[in-house]
DNA sequence: GATGAATGAGCGTTCATTCAT
DNA sequence: CATGAATGAACGCTCATTCAT
């Protein structure tokens, strides 16, 4: 089911490429839509779950995975890589779309949320976790959508990841105590 | 005719907004597909045009001022960043928008280029222009696009893109060549 | 199932609103239509027995009984006039449907056949009992279908259809004997 | 068009037998209902228009007339008659189509209304013209619906309608002062 | 140039019917 | 007996495109 929903396809196509009769999508979804909402359910879950696969690493090396992972779908995975621009394209317009997106990002965000937690951590700064990790978000996304049409040579875009990272924590203060963050 | 290209309108009612009759749409554009690659066209000359206001200042002032003037998009001209996101969306599936936009694409880059190169020269520093221009066009498109979703604090993606500037010079190595030339 | 039968809801839901499962439906009936016919013969069969308990009474009382009978449908059972009106505005196009209508009609004018042979013995005259009993049929079944949009007051079909009995009595000769009644 | 909208019919089946492309008819009409409820409406006015020819006649003559008209479209207009019997049975379910229909309802109405009015004051009778014509109107369209069904001999509508009309006029008080009525 | 009627392929969806289990 | 997944034709409708005027 991943590999279809491009929904620039017709319900025929889906229900051809995936060996299936018109009428029988109808049977486990009834809209295309709702088509559309179940697969990025699917796809979501899935999605959070492989970037599980960071969280036991050291707090450098887990943000740096964290990364890679999301920036690597353009070779690693480019047929879902185009099922996600799709649907954020589409979560613009359809609100059943866009609420399961936004759960997607809720979880996104709290692992970088918590990488940056930890990496801030042991770096001995006070960083504002919430927009560090938004930014970053921005970038990988920003980076998978323009794709090669940015232009930057490969791996700008993980490269330009970490000196955000590296810039975010260079701007934010020591977090030994409020006086001395000030100090 | 900016305002309408949303792409998910039919002809028909882009000719009514343009107060057209239908038919003679296609007096003037082959192809629905050809309308869109006009309007990017159009749009991209426009955009570009008003870019040409940061050139005159200062070398920080300037790539602020352009990191600015895209992400105030979304609250000055809603209208044309959505324009935009459907270009973008389409130029992924069609050959002939993505040449435009790709056109449109390397004269942004060449403003951020610009701004970044009298930058980096300014504080002595052997940037990799291209790759910084790259990854600052993935911040503020992904930002636009995740707007609000991406979650962050408002004036997040301004604030990283400086954050960014300001890691990639830190790790660029002092220009020693013309290095006199800080000196 | 006499409450169902619509004919504008679907096999699924006829059968989800008797309990069973859609393919279930046809172990018992081929058709759809089929499923229309028994319907029609159960619902007739229903309806012809309750009319006998019109049969016993006086001559004038069993008339009006039958017609009360009738035009109280549509406050008595909506649900069965419903069922009625889909029936025969079947019966004009599905030749199944028409036969089983058809007997429905035979047994009815039989009923009012009857009533009107008897009521005219008792007043003394010679009656078309045939052409009586298609006209009371046919005011009953009009004023069922116009139902409020004809737009007469409360009550106006009985009175008119006892007025036309009343009218055809009065113009019928009297039963004296054949020469007399030419006379 | 008016032989066309048996509505049982699909659009593509309307179209091709009007000689017309499918897609066509969504110029004209933006929908299937509203195809039905401009037959509807083209339909009754041609019929009102029709019953004027009974206008210029004498009280009794007149109403034989109207009556006549109505029933004899089941031989002369068979169409047109099939028509009627659709959109009756669709105004049952769509408040647009009911609308139209109730419109031509009080049309047919006020035309026996007043050969009602006319033929009750030739006959020096008070006659609740409403409830009168109502039942003509019951008549009338229970004949033509059961048709051949009801079983009555050739011209027993019209027959009957006239005994109504009789029987109603007969049970009518004399109008010439309530007293008198009476007496 | 300009109009808008006309075309026809294709869409998402429904549903009577079939059939493996 | 009973289930409900599966089928596929047909539906109302949209819309990019064509073309006579």
């Amino acid at each position: 089911m991943a590999k279809e929903g491009y929904e620039a396809a017709s319900i025929r196509e889906i229900a051809q490429a995936a060996g299936l009769a018109p009428g029988l999508v109808h049977h486990y979804v009834p809209d295309k839509e709702s088509l559309l909402v179940a697969l990025t359910e699917d796809l979501g879950a899935r999605w959070l779950t492989r970037l599980d696969e960071a969280e036991g690493l050291a707090p450098e090396a887990r943000l740096r995975r964290l990364i890679e992972l999301h920036l690597s779908l353009d070779e690693a995975r480019p047929e879902e890589l185009g099922c996600w621009l799709q649907i954020i394209a589409e979560a613009a317009r359809r609100p059943s779309v866009g609420a399961v997106w936004a759960e997607v990002v809720v979880g996104l965000r709290a692992k970088l949320v918590g990488a940056l937690t930890a990496l801030a951590e042991s770096r001995g700064r006070r960083l504002d976790v919430e927009a560090g990790a938004a930014a970053l978000l921005a970038l990988i996304y920003g980076g998978l959508t323009l794709g090669p049409s940015a232009g930057g040579p490969p791996g700008y875009a993980a490269a330009a990841a970490w000196a955000l990272t590296e810039g975010l924590l260079a701007a934010a203060p020591a977090a030994d105590g409020p006086s001395q963050a000030a100090g």
